[in-house]
DNA sequence: ACAGTGAGTCAAAACGTTTTGACTGCCGTA
DNA sequence: TACGGCAGTCAAAACGTTTTGACTCACTGT
C-alpha cells in the first residue's frame, strides 16, 4: 500500500537531468544553471522528496548526530533524587543539541549485543565510573567521546568537562565550622565516580588540614528509603552523633532532616545537615537544607560546544573545560544569631 | 594517522571467508558451520569490528530509532514550568526507549534545511498544536507517528495517546464548588494544542450544565512573569474578583498565590486557585496548590510502546490509547471547616 | 544407481547517496 | 586562429551492509 520511498532517482527522472546533478543542486557541489535548479527543486517538491539520511551518512562518512550514555543509568535505578539528576542532564543536553541543530541521541547500552546500534559522530559520557566498561567500550571504537565529569581512572582525557569540587567543598566545612560544628560527619555514596571520589577527598583534606578527625560512612546509592532510615535512626540516637552531617545525596539529606524531627533532634540547632546534590528534596525539605548544586546545565552546554568542536576536528584542548558547582546555604545550616 | 574504519570486509579477509558468510554468521541467516563461526567471531574480536549502522539500515530500510518532536519547544522557551514538563517528559520517554533497547533521537526542527537530517523508523509527537506544521510535514514524509495528544484539528489519527480530561476538570470544578466557591474563573493558556481547547472546552461545559456563567481570561504561555503580574494585579484587587481561579500553568498560579498574600486576599478562604498542570511550583507554594497533574511518564511509556507496535507493523488500534490526568487536591482550594 | 534434500559457502545485486573525472560548448585572450 | 578556462552536465565509482540465487558436497531413501 505505501509506496516506494522516493529517492533522488525520481527526482531526477522528473526533472529531466542526471541524479548527480540534482545531488549538485542541493549540495552546491558545482554550479548548476538557474533554470535546471529551478527544476529540479520543483520537483522535489511535488514529489515530497527527502535524501535518505543513512545513504548520506554511509557516503559521507558523518551522521551530524551526537550520541548521549549516562552512567550510571540514573533513571533505571530509579530513587527521585536520580529522576531528577537524569531529567535535568538529559534536558539540559537535548536543548543544548537542539540550538545547535545536531541530533542527539540516548544510546542502547553499548554492550548488548541486542540493543539497536546506532551511527553517531562522536559520543558524550556523562558521569563514568572509575574505569567505566563502556567508556572503554566507546575509546576502543574509536568513537570520538567527550566526559562530564571525568573518569577517576582516567584523568588525563583532555576532552571533558568537569566540576571543581575542591573550592566548593572547602567553603561548605569552612562555613559549617563558623556555625560552631565541630563534628563534622561524611555520608558519602559507594558509586565510584568522580563526584564521590572527589568529594571525599576534598573532605579528607580538609580535615587534615584543620587538624579533625576524619568520619567517613559509606551510604549507598541504592538503598531505599527505608533501608537507609534503619541505618540512620541509630547514628542519631548515638551518644557520638555528629552535630553535622554531609550527605551525598539530596533526598537522603531530606530523609534525615525527617528522622531528625521526628527522633527530637532539632536542626540546624543540634545538627546541621547538608547535601551534595540539589534537587526538589533539598529545597522543599523542612528546613531547607544547604546543598550543592552540580550546574547540569553549564556542564551540558559545555560538553555539547566540546562535542561539535572536537567532530568539527578542532585541535585537543590543552585542559578540560572546568565548571564550579554552585553552594546553596539553606536554613538547615544557618544557626540562629544568639 | 586514525586508521580506516573495520568493515565487514577486512573480517572476512582474516577468517578466509566471503563477506556474506561473515553476515550469515552474525545475523544467522543462513546456517554456517561451527568451526567457521568461531574463526569469524575471533576475527572480528581481534579486529574490534562493529558493524557500520548507516550501511546496515540503509540496505534493511530500519534504523532502530525512534525520534521524539516536542511541540512547543518547551525548555527552548524557558519558563521553568516548561522547563519541568520538558525534563520530565524527555527523561521518561528516554528511559523507556532505552528499556526497550531502541535509541531515540531528538529530531531537529525538521522543516529547518540547516538542521541535520536524522534516520529514524518512527516519530513521537508530543503536544502538537492545531494543525501542527510539523506533524503535517511528517505525515508527508510517510514517517510513522505515534502523538502525544492529538493535533486538535486532527482528532482521527488512531495511533496516539491522549489524556482524558472531562472528567478530572468536571472533579476538579466540582470539588471548588462544594468549598463553595460560585464565581470560578478560568486562566487558559493561548496556544492551541489538546490541553488548552479540551480543558476549555470542559470548563465551558461544566458552566453550561451547571447553569454558572462562563468566565474565560487568557493569559499567554509566554509571558514572563512580571508581565504577567501586571494582568494578574488587578484582577486580584478588582471588586469582581472571582472567589476561584483556574489557571492553566503551575507557575502562574505560584505568582498568583504570591501576589495575593502581597495584597492581603486570603487563600483559600478568599480565593482558591488550582492549576493545570503540575510542578514543583505548585507542590511548594505557600499554600500548596491544587494541579492536575498531566502523568507524563505514562504517556512517555504507551507512546513508545505504540510507536514499538506501530514500527513492527501492528495492526492499526481501534482507538487512541487513553491516560489519565491525575488530580492533587492541596491547601489551595480545601477551605478550613467553619 | 539416482533423484532429492539440506548444510555450507560464494558471488553479485541491491540500498540511495556524494564525489570525481570527463565531456561539451562557449567566451575571452594572445 | 588557437587555446586555456569556466559553466553546466553526465556516468561511474565508491560507501558497507544484507539478501538472494546458485553452486558443491555429502547423505538419504528408493
Amino acid at each position: 500500500m505505501s509506496r516506494r520511498r522516493i529517492t533522488i532517482r525520481d527526482v531526477a527522472e522528473r526533472a529531466d537531468v542526471s541524479i548527480s546533478t540534482v545531488s549538485h543542486a542541493f549540495s552546491g557541489g558545482r554550479p548548476i544553471s538557474s533554470a535546471t535548479k529551478d527544476r529540479i527543486t520543483r520537483a522535489a517538491a511535488e514529489l515530497g522528496y527527502e535524501p535518505n539520511p543513512s545513504a548520506r551518512s554511509l557516503r559521507t562518512g558523518r551522521s551530524g548526530i551526537v550520541g548521549l550514555i549516562l552512567r550510571p543509568r540514573f533513571a533505571l535505578a530509579g530513587t527521585s533524587d536520580r529522576a531528577e539528576t537524569f531529567n535535568r542532564l538529559v534536558g539540559s543536553v537535548a536543548t543544548e543539541a537542539l540550538r545547535r541543530k545536531t541530533g542527539l541521541i540516548h544510546v542502547p547500552d553499548i554492550d548488548d549485543p541486542r540493543a539497536a546500534k546506532v551511527p553517531m559522530d562522536g559520543c558524550i559520557v556523562a558521569h563514568p565510573y572509575s574505569g567505566d566498561r563502556v567508556l572503554t567500550e566507546v575509546l576502543h571504537r574509536r568513537i570520538p567521546v567527550v566526559t562530564v565529569e571525568e573518569d577517576p581512572q582516567r584523568p588525563e582525557l583532555p576532552w571533558a568537562v568537569r566540576l571543581d569540587y575542591p573550592p566548593v567543598v572547602t567553603r561548605l566545612l569552612d562555613h559549617l565550622r563558623e556555625q560552631h560544628a565541630s563534628d563534622v560527619m561524611l555520608l558519602t555514596g559507594t558509586e565510584s565516580n568522580a563526584w564521590n571520589v572527589r568529594t571525599r577527598e576534598s573532605y579528607r583534606a580538609w580535615c587534615e588540614h584543620n587538624g579533625v578527625p576524619v568520619r567517613i560512612d559509606e551510604l549507598s546509592e541504592g538503598l531505599t528509603h527505608g533501608e537507609a532510615a534503619q541505618l540512620i535512626g541509630p547514628l542519631l540516637a548515638a551518644p557520638d552523633r555528629p552535630d553535622a552531617i554531609v550527605v551525598a545525596t539530596s533526598d537522603f539529606a531530606a530523609l534525615i532532616a525527617k528522622l531528625a524531627a521526628t527522633q527530637g533532634v532539632r536542626v540546624p540547632e543540634e545538627l546541621m545537615i547538608a547535601s551534595l546534590t540539589d534537587s526538589e528534596h533539598s529545597r522543599t525539605a523542612e528546613p531547607a537544607i544547604t546543598a550543592m548544586d552540580l550546574n547540569h546545565e553549564s556542564l551540558a552546554k559545555e560538553a555539547v560546544e566540546l562535542m561539535l568542536a572536537r567532530i568539527d576536528d578542532a585541535a585537543e584542548p590543552e585542559q578540560p573545560v572546568v565548571i564550579s558547582p554552585v553552594l546553596h546555604l539553606r536554613a538547615s545550616t544557618q544557626r540562629p544569631r544568639h
